[in-house]
DNA sequence: GACAAAACCGAGCAGTTGCTCGGAAACGAT
DNA sequence: ATCGTTTCCGAGCAACTGCTCGGTTTTGTC
């Protein structure tokens, strides 16, 4: 995989066309986080960018670029937070690590509300299909990583299957948990961990040095064997 | 909550009408579920729907109606499914409960792709945000109702939480399972019943009448206490 | 201050979309 | 066959969208 060729048409040579991408670059997530990428008109975001409609496609060739722009930033954001949690993962236990992976993809959601319509809009939007990937493959990737750390055991296609239903799981979850009441919102967050834990219990079973911690793990919640 | 008045405009007199009415659905669903509620135009889902567009507007007052006109036809087939999973439920495992709720969600799904993108837009679209959350209540409450006959010790409000987090999920897991290569298809669907099979086992453990067989429930992957 | 490059602007174009409306055709009752 | 009702039709309208383009303003350099 080559890098990815910049979205921008020109490239900015002074301070000031900097800022003002950087600007239509929030205002475009405002937007695509508010009315999703359809709904989010070239001319309204450029007007919430305090810019021109003449400004913006200066830098960006069409309204396509500026998902992908969006894209980028994203998947540079995401790359630092699981750099963050490996290096901090020595010493902490399984329970933990959930916990500190949910809290970052947490984070990431609200820092980055436009993330939910890009990653949904990939299956029908032509539009969105290249960007969206583009997020959701660095969700997965940083997820897998760090589950191929702690289980080198499990065999890399089963433990990419797992890191992709892990990502699907949180994603969904804490979508719901921004639709819900806020006095709900850290419960839902709660069930989220609950939902992983209890995943990775059932999928991939830890091996003898967890054993004499738990004897016994269930593997259907009533039929003995 | 009154029964959801008739999106219709007008009632059909005549069987050709109905039939009309039928095919304009079927071309809608079609529609939304390969470009999405805003991708579909009506011109278009005239045509597929072999008629015209002044035939369309004829009973639908507009393109909103007809995802409300769809989500109607869709919690029918939801209020099915369930009914059917519950005569069924005696005598029948957690494990094997799953199984079938799973299995079930999965039929639907695929037997009626708009259900997604109808469920997805609800969060952005003014459009779709009414018919999105019938057809999302429809489901939760599905599943809250099976799992409110094999938990009445688990409180309502409790029960009410799960069974969101459960219908979640399986939403995303199915959409996962979809964009899948066939073949794997299958194998992320049975991680869906390992998810939610985890999941439940961390936020509702079963009480004393199953401790026999699994003497100790983790409450976390590791950590011990 | 002069000048070229960079940045900015917004009226408006071409194309699309949801939807209307006036009239033609099919139907059912007599 | 006649006639009122229901059904069907599709050209085209008003509104909107992504985007262009000619021109103005600002910046950096000499």
């Amino acid at each position: 995989m080559p890098p990815e060729p910049s979205p921008l048409r020109r490239r900015p040579r002074q301070a000031r066309a900097q800022e003002r991408i950087e600007r239509i670059l929030d205002a475009a997530e405002a937007c695509f986080a508010e009315v999703g990428y359809d709904g989010a008109t070239t001319n309204l975001i450029a007007s919430l960018a305090d810019t021109s409609i003449g400004s913006l496609y200066e830098f960006f060739p069409n309204k396509e670029a500026l998902a992908r722009a969006l894209a980028d930033r994203y998947v540079e954001r995401i790359g630092g937070l699981y750099a963050q949690l490996v290096v901090d993962m020595p010493g902490v236990d399984g329970g933990q690590m959930v916990e500190r992976i949910v809290s970052a993809l947490d984070q990431f959601y609200r820092e980055h509300p436009a993330a939910v319509p890009l990653l949904n809009g990939r299956l029908t939007s032509p539009d969105l299909a290249h960007a969206g990937e583009i997020v959701q493959h660095a969700l997965e990737k940083g997820i897998e990583g760090i589950f191929a750390v702690r289980r080198p055991d499990i065999p890399a296609p089963r433990r990419h299957l797992i890191a992709s239903v892990v990502a699907e799981i949180a994603r969904a979850l804490l979508v719901l948990a921004d639709r819900v009441p806020l006095s709900l919102r850290r419960s839902v967050v709660k069930e989220l961990e609950r939902a992983v834990i209890g995943y990775l219990l059932q999928a991939a079973p830890e091996p003898d040095r967890q054993l004499h911690v738990h004897p016994t793990y269930p593997r259907t919640p009533s039929a003995g064997s």
